[in-house]
DNA sequence: GTTCCGCATGAATCGATAG
DNA sequence: ACTATCGATTCATGCGGAA
């Protein structure tokens, strides 16, 4: 009785070539696109390794279809980092957002991940790696932003407003409406929010066992509440173990993955399986998934 | 009596324009070059402003010099940013990149200053921009780092480790050693020390020091730190307010700097007679200047 | 002497208006 | 049509004055 509704709410999800893939889809369909690609020379075991020197040519094909389904008010991330080659860093990123601008692309924005515990090393020249290039393309100048959707709290949101209250008010306004926030709580959040900036600071920690590059969830999240809202739909052509896919889902958008690797793609399907329940429409189910659904907000 | 000091350690500041004086410099004589341009378009009132699409033009007569003079195991940090340019970021900090590499530069790597506090305002299809690129450039691959200059405190350092001692722990290690740390501390000194990523963390400055560009003290001692050590050669060709040099006579560093600009120059040079009176050296002055001495480290 | 509040001020960018 | 100028927007910081 599960695999029937299981089967009902099937992700999109595809295994095979993108180049190939996308090609079936139609034009100015896709409202996000949000990945990261396999890196240059890396994941030899799994994806064979691109050479950093080949980087641009082999992935132009690629940016060519998604500039194509991409709608003219959507928007392209592209997560990426270029590798250090004999002692300096590679210049494919530098070189491939030149190639994306004269394949029509608009270079938007760059915007910063900076990796709250990026993975420990010492090297005699060279620092950890912590931050990331999150690379934002459009087709046109006007396209959809929403960017009341991550706003934030104020920088002196907790160092002052909340030391402000005494601990009665506190209580006794949390008391009121149950909510675990005071009212006083309920004007910051209709005032006090300010936008945030083109940095992103978020740990590392992905919980995807079994792919090698995965980013965590609030990643494509904060990005796909930004750029999209509900109904829409989320690409993600280089798919590993389907964050983005999962994520765009939960969100209730339409998230659209593609896998070369079959190994990538069952982790993916079984994930995407398990996460479909929780939005599970209708409430045919008993109440008790409420709460669930209630954690995706 | 006072003049007379001055004049013995007046700094190596000189009023022009980089492109010419940069000449009479010997070959392979700097350590380090931390400098600031002037960004693509900006600062009309005061340096005329470079158009975007001449940049790179413009500011390589200047890396050409700047290649012969610094040393091989030197190194060049290039603080820049592009301007966002009929909506789309402009290419010519990238482009760049790429004619530096051609004139023999290595691109080794790039830091990343995140700004605590970025310029702010509105728009619709983007945010306040919250961080600026430090590209690291070399002349080989064996070039001079002093990791351990900038070693900084795990993370949860000041959270929770100190947090943890009583007070009467404080007070009693203190007073064993009298060095203002418990002996606790001193342990965590030696240990609990880690190296730093490479993203920089600073807030702007803030306060008017009449150049209109300056950047936090902290940012350029920090790569002082790292890339030398006392005695070396630390050169700003675009001086401005005369940060770097400041810091780096603070520091002990040999600090020389170029500008173009008189008002600018004029700061600087107020800046400098004023602050070498900390470092004058062999204590011939009364005693009470120590705990300015103490101010610099 | 502290702590706190109010205020001016930026390496900016967009869109409208004017020549 | 294309460029030049202007107003509106926005927030972390450090200063000075007040409680």
């Amino acid at each position: 009785m599960k695999r029937k509704k299981i089967k009902k709410t099937e992700p999109n999800i595809y295994l095979g070539d993108s180049k190939e893939l996308l090609t079936e889809l139609i034009d100015n369909s896709v409202d996000l696109i949000f990945t990261s690609p396999p890196y240059a020379d890396s994941r030899k075991n799994t994806y064979g390794g691109i050479h950093p020197d080949k980087y641009v040519e082999w992935f132009l094909p690629f940016s060519s279809q998604l500039l194509r389904v991409l709608k003219p008010t959507g928007t392209f991330v592209l997560n990426i980092k270029e590798k250090v080659v004999d002692g300096e860093r590679h210049t494919y990123v530098l070189d491939l957002i030149r190639a994306m601008r004269e394949q029509g692309w608009l270079w938007t924005e760059e915007f910063i991940w900076h990796k709250k515990n990026s993975y420990p090393g010492k090297w005699p020249n060279r620092f950890r790696d912590s931050w990331e290039r999150l690379i934002q393309f459009n087709k046109s100048k006007h396209f959809n932003m929403y960017q009341e959707a991550v706003m934030v709290p104020v920088g002196d949101w907790a160092k002052n407003r909340l030391k402000k209250l005494s601990e009665t008010d506190k209580r006794r306004d949390n008391a009121k409406n149950g909510s675990g926030f005071g009212k006083n709580v309920s004007n910051w959040l209709e005032r006090d929010f300010v936008y945030p900036t083109n940095v992103v600071h978020l740990a590392t920690e992905c919980n995807n066992k079994g792919h090698s590059a995965a980013f965590p969830d609030e990643l494509p999240e904060w990005f796909i509440k930004l750029f999209t809202k509900e109904g829409d739909v989320v690409l993600d052509p280089f798919m590993g173990s389907g964050t983005t896919v999962v994520v765009a889902n939960k969100m209730g958008r339409i998230g659209i993955g593609i896998e070369i690797v079959n190994e990538y793609y069952q982790i993916a399907s079984k994930q995407l399986n398990h996460s479909s329940f929780v939005f599970e429409p209708k409430g045919k189910y008993e109440k008790a998934k409420t709460p669930r659904r209630k954690k995706i907000h």
